[in-house]
DNA sequence: GACGGAAAGC
DNA sequence: GCTTTCCGTC
């Protein structure tokens, strides 16, 4: 079983994670192609935001003959390859554009680039965009020699020497090995980078660790790093740092057409840790401060895009606040345990986060018989593929610095699991959503291609409604025990004393009594902060700030960091720190 | 040209 | 599972 993933579906790690086969899939070989100087007479981003159109169709269907060793390959076949994707949601068709396609990354970007404002409108293709002001999160430097690396000047444009080109057109070809055609850049990965270990695959496709080089990339600045000026706008994709991972990314250092945004404003835009951790391993540190800036972005991600809490199984020690879930939104609730990704791979490295693909969109003649069975399939599935990986997340691998202030996973229970909005449900399915008026009041303006189909857009960019409920993101004094979900993998000595089942239903009577204790909590709560709000009303006060309510939720979670949280989680924080003292003195006990 | 079903190959 | 190949349909 696949055990690890973050933030990327499965499908992104594919051209180099498949133990044994160097195998790249159309999709990466498109967006190497698309990503070279050399053949943006072939294929090239056009319009905006992964849109990019097929100029010599003969000729990309005859490189990726070459590369897959089908000389019969042609564009009739090639394009079959591509509408697979559809169903993947790794491409879509820009209609009425020949030869015209677009990528899907939005999904990708959500997760991974949570600090960009997906409201603040086009930047235009060719422009990579730079991010405003300087990060305030920053990735702790790396050796010299990480700096450059092979793959970095194989993939420099004005490297790509002449050979290589022949290579890569196809001139020279060996199939005879499986290689590629023009693998430069798997080659550039580096045999260093191929060692054995579970979690090879990810060294194929993630950079030992974030180089100065990196950053200068993400940053572009001419006038640092040696690489700086080597960038040329106009000849890459509109992507100045890869959605996709990649060593220095397979794909290059590109960015998701739709990171090319303006980052909000309290949270400058910053790469996320989450692309490189993956394999980063021990060598990887955040510091707090950075982190928090990370985490709150994040968080705040969850809510601006309906990003699936799940998003932060990578950092186990943030509570993830709840939206708009009167019934379900106890402080407290434990989550199931998280796949954390060890699985069977081995728990030697954090495993990032995996979510799943949206499911397909209905064909033509599916749309036919109607949505609503689509969607109702389709939640179920992603859930139900959670929900069976969420024991398996070992917390202890996770990589999280000590000298962090303790923080804590909010609890997501089963049922929410179940209903959960998946990270990748920004689809057709938005159509609907915007239909019923469920749409935010925070979608993004509308962009400005005319000749984009609204759907397209609408689709990939339109920001999720907001929560109703923004509670605080709470970041507790106390270092609060795991649930069982979590408090199992990590219990001491790493045993589980009692079964999981049995635990989890252990758990749930207690969740039952504390619910219980906690809705008269709440009631007198509620009581309580009515008492208050009129006082505060009769003084004229606004006392509205972490309630979060409305259009606010976003700056409601921001706010929530900074402010103590309010009685009734602090209750239940208590009451859960009661709790799983006690199921932990169960474990300890046999 | 674009779509997608079906079957087969790897 | 991801194409590749073929093909009928729009």
């Amino acid at each position: 079983m696949k055990g690890r993933g973050f933030a990327f579906p499965d499908w992104a790690y594919k051209p180099e994670s498949s133990p044994g086969s160097r195998q790249i899939q159309l999709w990466h070989f498109i967006l190497e192609l698309l990503r070279k100087e050399e053949y943006h007479d072939v294929i090239a981003w056009q319009g905006d935001y992964g849109e990019f159109v097929i100029k010599d169709p003969d000729e990309v269907a005859r490189l990726w003959g070459a590369r897959k060793c089908k000389p019969q390959m042609n564009y009739d076949k090639l394009s079959r390859a591509l509408r697979y994707y559809y169903n993947k949601r790794i491409l879509h068709k820009t209609k009425g554009k020949r030869f015209t396609y677009k990528f899907n990354f939005n999904k990708l970007v959500l997760v991974n680039y949570p600090f960009i404002d997906m409201g603040s409108g086009r930047v235009p293709q060719s422009a990579p965009p730079v991010p405003t002001g300087g990060s305030h999160f920053r990735f702790p430097p790396s050796t010299p020699s990480d700096v450059l690396s092979s793959s970095e000047e194989l993939r420099s444009p004005g490297m790509f020497s002449s050979v290589a080109r022949r290579m890569a057109r196809g001139s020279v070809s060996d199939c005879s090995d499986g290689t590629s055609t023009n693998s430069e850049l798997e080659e550039a990965v580096g045999a260093d980078e191929r060692g054995a270990g579970p979690d090879r695959a990810y060294r194929g496709l993630l950079p030992p660790r974030l180089t100065h080089d990196s950053l200068f990339r993400i940053y572009p600045n001419p006038g640092l790093g040696r690489h700086g000026p080597r960038h040329h706008p106009e000849s890459l994709s509109p992507f100045p740092v890869s959605p996709l991972p990649g060593p220095g990314g397979l794909l290059g250092p590109t960015l998701s057409p739709a990171l090319s945004m303006t980052p909000t404003p309290h949270m400058p835009y910053t790469p996320s840790p989450s692309m490189s951790s993956p394999m980063l391993g021990s060598h990887f540190s955040f510091n707090p401060e950075d982190m928090k800036h990370y985490l709150q972005a994040h968080t705040q991600s969850v809510y601006n895009y309906h990003l699936s809490p799940r998003a932060f199984f990578h950092y186990p020690n943030i509570i993830i606040p709840q939206p708009h879930r009167p019934t379900l939104e106890k402080p407290g609730r434990p989550p199931p345990p998280r796949p954390q990704g060890g699985g069977e791979d081995g728990p030697l490295h954090p495993s990032p986060f995996k979510f799943k693909l949206q499911p397909p969109p209905l064909g033509r003649k599916q749309s036919d018989s109607g949505s609503s069975l689509a969607s109702a399939s389709s939640s179920s599935q992603s859930s139900s593929y959670l929900g069976s990986r969420v024991s398996e997340m070992p917390l202890k691998h996770f990589n999280i610095p000590s000298n962090l202030p303790p923080l804590q996973v909010e609890p997501i229970s089963d049922i929410e699991s179940e209903e959960e909005v998946e990270v990748t449900d920004i689809s057709e399915e938005d159509d609907h959503h915007q239909g019923n008026g469920s749409g935010s009041s925070l979608s993004a303006p509308p962009h400005g291609n005319p000749e984009d189909d609204l759907d397209d857009d609408e689709e990939v960019f339109k920001t999720p409604a907001t929560p109703a409920v923004g509670p605080a993101l709470l970041l507790p004094p106390v270092n609060l025990k795991s649930e069982p979900g979590q408090a199992a993998p990590i219990s001491p000595g790493g045993t589980l004393c009692i079964p999981l089942k049995l635990r989890f239903k252990r758990r749930w009577s207690e969740d039952q009594r504390m619910e219980a204790d906690g809705e008269r909590e709440e009631a007198e709560d509620k009581k309580v902060r009515a008492e208050g709000e009129e006082r505060q009303g009769r003084k004229g006060g606004a006392g509205e700030v972490a309630s979060g309510g409305g259009g606010g939720a976003a700056a409601g979670v921001i706010l929530g960091l900074m402010l103590p949280p309010p009685p009734t989680q602090r209750r239940a924080s208590s009451e859960l720190q009661r709790a799983t003292a006690q199921l932990s003195l169960e474990n300890t006990g046999c």
